[in-house]
RNA sequence: UGGACAGUAGCUCAAUGGUGGAGCAUUCGGCUGUUAACCGAAGGGUUGCAGGUUCAAGUCCUGCCUGUCCAGCCA
């Protein structure tokens, strides 16, 4: 009998296969059976009918709990009432495991109980699809950066330095060299490789010490950052709308069924073409004052509200959301105060107040989705800004080489991966855009 | 780290300071088109921990623990 997969099943329509998988649900009526079966691609509902099957098929499926795993052989079948679904007429079952009572039932779980067999969750249909989606995602991403001219370059993930300072590192003891540290960003290797290569990106992991307990902060995630010689932030800015398009375009014509499973919206997502608002630091402080909307800063006596916002200040969730709801698409905000910017960030030639910075906010209040900018590419500068941020200069020789040695104009980004699946999918939280998350409060499973 | 809220059966939740219940799950029985199926029955409890108030505490008070949400930080 030929094997075949969920997805696939409307090109055996009448015909007899054999479907391996597990038990998701069963529900009976006296003499016929209905259980739902998944197998990792889909879920179809078999019908088992007590006069037709053997009366040890019934049996068997009788004593079928919940996630037991088995192999169902059955005709394909069109469904009765609803279209272009279909069903399994059931011949023959043969039980791999009787799975024992199954903890996580087709009702309500509360989020640590979920949490806590995050590695029975990811089998529930909604967790199954956005792992799909995410699989999507990252793909597409890997497709967009080889079909565009970029090299894939892996950065370490052991450290002896820090990229924006140390207090959000992981610290881990390495031989007799001291301390390594877990990367927070794969850029500064990055744009050696760029350096080397022209285009590149890094896609892997990276570890932040922050002790934030957000639905956007994940200690652990995984993060794409493209890094490109002679690219000016204007450049830059050109390839963000335009990878980002791609990426939200291939989801919804690839993942059409997994969205409608998640019971995403797709029309917010339809808008997201070219070209996205670009809008600079200084006019997205007029957006703030136009809607009075003040910095708040925590003091001794409590909250304090500061209007109109001060020129300078780095924008917080609330600054985020009412300038992102001006728009339907991903908004780029550019040219920050290089005050509340990394050291790396070129300066404005224009105005040495301003970083070349930009950060992306996505739709739909999911935050800042992209950082980027372009780098400083002056050896004096660069030096200076390290020393200012008291960053060890030994450390970062390696990093001036590069701007010692045919130094050049480059810019590059950094893409946060479980965002931009707690976006595409509109998550209520992060901890569900990747297979194990791991929080300040949670290192398990 | 700060603020708010919560913790009762395996799960989701009820219970005026006065005999701790329901639905689901589990086990048993019934039902020939079910869709978180339905109907009947059974088993299932150290009310997060430690103190305190009271004739009496799941309920009120104090401390601790755990979790959730929000803020800061960031992708």
């Amino acid at each position: 009998m030929e094997r075949v997969y969920i997805n696939k099943i409307s090109d055996y329509v009448d015909k007899d296969v054999t479907i391996h998988g597990w038990l998701y649900n069963i529900r009976s009526s006296g003499k016929l059976m209905f259980p739902e079966l998944r197998d990792g691609t889909g879920i179809i509902q078999g019908v088992v009918v007590k006069s037709v099957v053997p009366e040890k098929v019934w049996e068997d499926f009788s004593k079928l709990t919940q996630e037991s795993s088995l192999k169902v052989t059955g005709t394909v079948t069109k469904h009765p009432k609803k279209e272009k679904v279909y069903e399994l007429q059931i011949k023959d079952l043969e039980t791999i495991n009787i799975s024992e009572p199954y903890p996580i039932t087709p009702k309500e779980h509360g989020v640590e109980f979920l949490m806590d067999r995050r590695h029975l969750w990811i089998r529930s249909s909604k967790q199954a699809a956005i792992l799909r989606i995410r699989n999507e995602i990252i793909q597409s991403v890997r497709d967009y950066m080889y079909n565009n001219g970029f090299i894939l370059f892996d950065t370490p993930i052991f450290t002896p330095n820090a990229c924006e300072g140390t207090s959000t590192l992981f610290a881990t003891d390495y031989f007799d060299l001291g301390k390594a540290y877990l990367s927070q960003s794969g850029q500064l290797y990055a744009e050696a490789g760029a350096m080397a290569l022209g285009k590149v990106y890094t896609l892997g992991p990276t570890f932040r010490a922050e002790n934030s307990m957000t639905r956007r902060h994940i200690t652990e995630f995984w993060m794409m950052e493209p890094e490109m010689a002679f690219y000016d932030i204007d450049d830059d800015m050109d390839l963000i709308e335009d990878f980002l398009e791609y990426v939200v375009q291939r989801v919804l014509k690839n993942c059409k069924d997994e969205l409608e499973q998640i019971g995403r919206d797709v029309s917010a997502l339809e808008k997201v073409k070219k070209p996205f608002p670009r809008v600079t630091y200084d006019q997205a402080i007029e957006i703030l004052n136009k809607k009075d909307i003040p910095l708040i800063r925590m003091t001794e006596k409590g909250e304090e509200q500061i209007r109109p916002f001060p020129w300078g200040e780095d924008f917080g969730a609330p600054q985020e959301e009412a300038i992102v709801e001006e728009f339907d698409k991903p908004v780029m905000v550019h040219r920050w105060p290089a005050e509340a910017k990394s050291f790396y960030m070129k300066r404005d030639p224009e105005n040495p107040k301003i970083a070349l910075g930009v950060d992306v906010l996505a739709p739909e209040g999911f935050g800042e989705i992209i950082g980027g900018s372009q780098r400083e590419d002056n050896f004096d500068e660069l030096e200076k800004r390290i020393k200012e941020h008291n960053l060890p200069l030994e450390e970062f020789q390696w990093y001036l080489d590069l701007r010692r040695f045919g130094s050049v104009p480059h810019s590059g980004f950094g893409l946060g991966i479980e965002r931009t699946v707690n976006w595409i999918c509109n998550l209520d939280h992060i901890r569900e855009a990747i297979p194990f998350a791991r929080r300040p409060n949670r290192i398990r499973p």
